[in-house]
DNA sequence: AAAGCGGGGAG
DNA sequence: CTCCCAGCTTT
């Protein structure tokens, strides 16, 4: 009725030059000077957009990754032309190791197909690897100042609570929903400032579980009842527990005996060489480890080979000491190989 | 639509 | 343990 005061006034899609002005102006006020927000040139943005791929800022800025990368690799003709496993290395410690070989193949396709010239046009951004909707949306607004309909996970959550909406966020209605929503909210001025806002907003905010809806500056266009419980996902699936069996083979001359991975699966990088739980069954235990990754939880063993008996297998390498600080390794090979090393 | 990618951090 | 993260690709 109207004696009562409303809880939250129209909403923020009917709003959305007010939302984006009070959004933008509280943005303006506290947002993080994040290095990739202090540039529009495509190369760093497209850098920092591909290692932020389901990988928290924290990750990315906290162990010096960004400033790393464009420093071995200033621009697009230098990623062009990087080796896999200078590539690697550059990325070791950061997972999903595909990106790293998708962003080169885009530096590659940039460099040579275009001309040099970065597109900013959604379908060719689209049609290069490792850039899906997400990115190409990025780079269009932060790089060439274009409004686009960006949706990230704290985009999605902020949506799906300014809407108090309950569609999973990961289905295809949701998604679907979700970018069209993100498109009418973009501010066409100033659509750089406008996405980095929203997923300023859904870091410190806008937050997982209890957000802080006292302190968010488009409260009175938000509709959410009990922002705890938005948004709602697909059941996902459950762990499954596999094993790893590798034999530990140190020779003085030689060095340390490792495979390179040339499947599809961490194509590129280093591991101890893996064995059959047969080939292991008379040998003694050295290392153990158990470690998450993606559904799986892999319990790694690892067993100290019989120099005389052991074959050789194909794609395995005596690797020095020395050069083994230039390898790229999986985070829990690394941690084996240390402790292996320390303890020989 | 679902699974794979076989990550990593925070709570 | 759990959940989340500036997602993309393949089946």
């Amino acid at each position: 009725m109207s004696f009562l005061k409303p809880r939250f006034e129209r909403s923020a899609l009917d709003a959305a030059p007010k939302f984006r002005n009070a959004l933008g102006e509280w943005f303006d006020r506290v947002g993080k000077d994040f290095p990739w927000r202090r540039t529009s040139e495509p190369y760093p943005v497209l850098v920092s957009e591909m290692m932020l791929q389901q990988t928290q800022v924290a990750t990315v800025l906290g162990k010096g990754f960004y400033t790393r990368f464009l420093e071995k690799f200033p621009d697009i003709e230098s990623l062009a032309i990087a080796d896999d496993q200078s590539l690697l290395k550059a990325w070791e410690g950061l997972g999903y190791y595909r990106r790293a070989r998708m962003l080169r193949d885009t530096a590659r396709a940039i460099a040579g197909k275009h001309g040099g010239t970065f597109p900013g046009d959604e379908s060719t951004l689209l049609s290069l690897p490792g850039i899906g909707p997400y990115t190409a949306s990025a780079l269009r607004a932060f790089a060439f100042n274009q409004p686009s309909a960006l949706v990230d996970g704290n985009v999605s959550r902020i949506l799906a609570r300014l809407m108090d909406d309950e569609t999973p966020i990961d289905s295809t209605p949701g998604i679907r929903k979700h970018r069209e929503w993100a498109r009418t909210l973009c501010d066409p001025e100033r659509p750089a400032r406008h996405h980095h806002a929203m997923m300023e907003l859904g870091q410190n905010i806008c937050r997982p579980g209890v957000p802080h809806c006292e302190a968010c500056p488009v409260s009175p266009w938000c509709k959410t009842v009990v922002p705890e419980n938005l948004p709602l996902k697909k059941p996902r699936a459950k762990l499954t527990d596999i094993s790893e069996y590798a034999v530990w083979l140190l020779d003085e001359e030689r060095g340390i005996l490792l495979h390179q991975e040339n499947g599809s699966r961490r194509n590129g990088l280093w591991k101890l060489p893996l064995r059959s739980p047969a080939e292991c069954a008379s040998l003694e235990l050295a290392y153990q480890s158990t470690y998450p990754i993606t559904r799986y939880r892999v319990t790694l063993r690892v067993y100290h080979g019989n120099r005389s008996t052991d074959q050789i297998h194909e794609g395995d390498e005596w690797i020095s000491p020395h050069r083994l600080a230039e390898l790229p390794l999986a985070a829990p090979f690394r941690k084996a190989v240390e402790h292996l090393f320390l303890n020989s």
